[in-house]
DNA sequence: GTTATATACAACCAAATGGTTGTACATTCT
DNA sequence: AGAATGTACAACCATTTGGTTGTATATAAC
């Protein structure tokens, strides 16, 4: 996974619009026009958010009609909190290698 | 948890350098001019990165003599963690109430 | 005390972001 | 066929982002 690929993953996440219509479309799968009604912003503007969103894999689009319908990648939600619990992964191992002797929470500087 | 700070949360993590100073934190501690050493940009660039991670609670800064100690809180990644888990739960929870009527991954249209 | 190091912070700049409106095209409905 | 709906996409705009350089200040080293 390369570091722009993470970049998108996150990015795409950092705006609460895009956050809700990942949840919207985990909880079922959505038009892009039946989006666009539930936020107070042109239909363009969540056009936007929903290529954001496919640009980070975080949902795919497919035709129905003339519709194009929206649908979350839960695989991808999972990656991204592997890589969180990859950092804190890191954090353990650093305690695990000194072997718990800074095990005291209040280290003395 | 607000909106605004979940958004800054993401967003700092939406960065490599940023992520990379976060890796390196929770491994140890380092001033921030021991960060800046390791990347190929201005001392100010790794500054504003750490304010911008600090702004997202993903790091601290204490200051010990002329230095700016730069440690990464674990706590706020397992928070970031929860979220993305939280979406996830919101795609089972589908599913459970569905009682698996879509069980087939491959959906008929 | 002077010099070197570590930081803070402002001003500036190019590029990306998040929004808008307008136009064109495809599909569906009547 | 004609009208309405859903989408694509371009152009534009204000703000934010990620970088720079320059200047000032605090601490440390000699």
């Amino acid at each position: 996974m390369s570091d722009a690929e993470i970049d998108r993953i996150f990015r795409a996440l950092a705006d609460r619009t895009r956050r809700d219509i990942v949840r919207r479309t985990l909880g079922g799968e959505a038009s892009v026009s039946a989006l666009a009604d539930e936020y107070d912003m042109s239909f363009a503007a969540v056009q936007k958010h929903v290529a954001v969103l496919k640009e980070a894999g975080l949902v795919t689009k497919h035709p129905r009609g003339r519709e194009r319908i929206v649908r979350a990648d839960p695989d991808q939600i999972a990656r991204a909190r592997g890589l969180l619990a990859q950092l804190e992964g890191l954090w353990r191992a650093r305690f695990d290698q000194l072997d718990h002797v800074l095990s005291d929470p209040i280290t003395p500087e």
